[in-house]
This record gives structure tokens, C-alpha cells and sequence, in this order.
DNA sequence: GCCAACGTTGGC
DNA sequence: GCCAACGTTGGC
């Protein structure tokens, strides 16, 4: 089983509305390393659902893979701003998985808080610059921040 | 294949 | 709103 983060913006689609859809396609990944990052998602991997942009700024809560990625629609779709005239049907260069909500945190874990976090220093999240917004995440990276969750 | 210009992300 | 750090595009 693998571990992952995915960065939303909470005004655009924030794990409480994920809580409320319970399962999403995550779509408009336009960039190729994070997309390549979808391709690898398992179906039972977890994922840590992060708020970008917005106070506060962190991880909000845990989402699992519930579909492997297959081709995103949203890219054949004309009137969709994520359309892709360069994508066919026969060659689609974008994917998605579906993602179904786990959980919520009571509080938001703070992106400051994580760069206190001793154990945390080498997160890709954590490095200067990182703007991927689909992570690998090891296991003890993920473990420590649900601890620091509930704590 | 290089690289300047431009666009986007995302923390502050 | 600013701007650093990238990623992408397109001319050559």
C-alpha cells in the first residue's frame, strides 16, 4: 500500500465537500509528474487531502484511492476549461482516479507546524519551490501527521 | 536542443 | 498583492 498527498484549494473542492460527495473523480491534473503520480495510485491507498492557498493552510484529512486513474473526461470536453485539443480518445493524455473521503480533522494540521515537525524535514511538500499537486508520501511521513492530527 | 518569454502555483 | 520557483511554449 502506498501514500500519497493531494493539494486543493478549499474554495474550489475542500474536504468538507468531499465528506458530502463522499467520492469525486480528481480531475484537471495538468502536469505531467503529478499525473504520472495518479497513474501509480492503487485502489486502498491513502491519501492526505491538503488545503492550499487558504487559512489554514495544511493537511485537512485523509482520503483513499477508490478507482485506479483512467482517462479524464474533462479533457475531451470543449466547454470544460481543462480541455485538451491535443488528447483523443485512442491516446488521452490526462487521467484520473476517484478519490472517496475517509476522514476529516477536527483541526487542520498547519503547514507551519509540519516545518517544526522534526521526522518531516525531507517531505517533498516541505522542500523549497514544491508546487506538485499530486506527492508520494512514506509511511512514517503519514503515520506522524495523522498522530499529530489527533493529538 | 536552447532559451527567453510567459503563465501558474502557492506561501507569505 | 507580491514574487520566487517552476513548468510550458514557441522561435530560432
Amino acid at each position: 500500500m502506498n501514500y500519497w498527498l493531494v493539494k486543493s484549494e478549499p474554495y474550489v473542492f475542500s474536504i468538507e465537500d468531499l465528506a458530502r460527495d463522499k467520492v469525486t473523480h480528481w480531475d484537471g491534473v495538468r502536469n505531467y509528474q503529478a499525473r504520472n503520480f495518479l497513474r501509480e495510485m492503487k485502489k486502498g491507498d491513502a491519501v492526505l487531502y491538503y488545503h492550499s492557498n487558504e487559512d489554514p493552510i495544511g493537511v485537512a484529512g485523509v482520503a483513499t484511492v477508490y478507482r485506479e486513474a483512467y482517462a479524464d473526461p474533462s479533457q475531451f470536453d470543449k466547454k470544460n476549461k481543462y480541455y485538451d485539443e491535443k488528447a483523443t480518445k485512442e491516446k488521452p493524455r490526462w487521467f484520473c482516479p476517484d478519490l472517496k473521503f475517509k476522514k476529516a480533522f477536527k483541526a487542520v494540521v498547519p503547514l507551519s507546524k509540519l516545518r517544526e515537525t522534526k521526522g518531516l524535514e525531507d517531505m517533498l511538500l516541505l522542500r523549497k519551490g514544491s508546487r506538485l499537486s499530486v506527492q508520494p508520501v512514506v509511511k512514517k511521513h503519514f503515520d506522524k501527521i495523522l498522530k499529530m492530527a489527533e493529538s
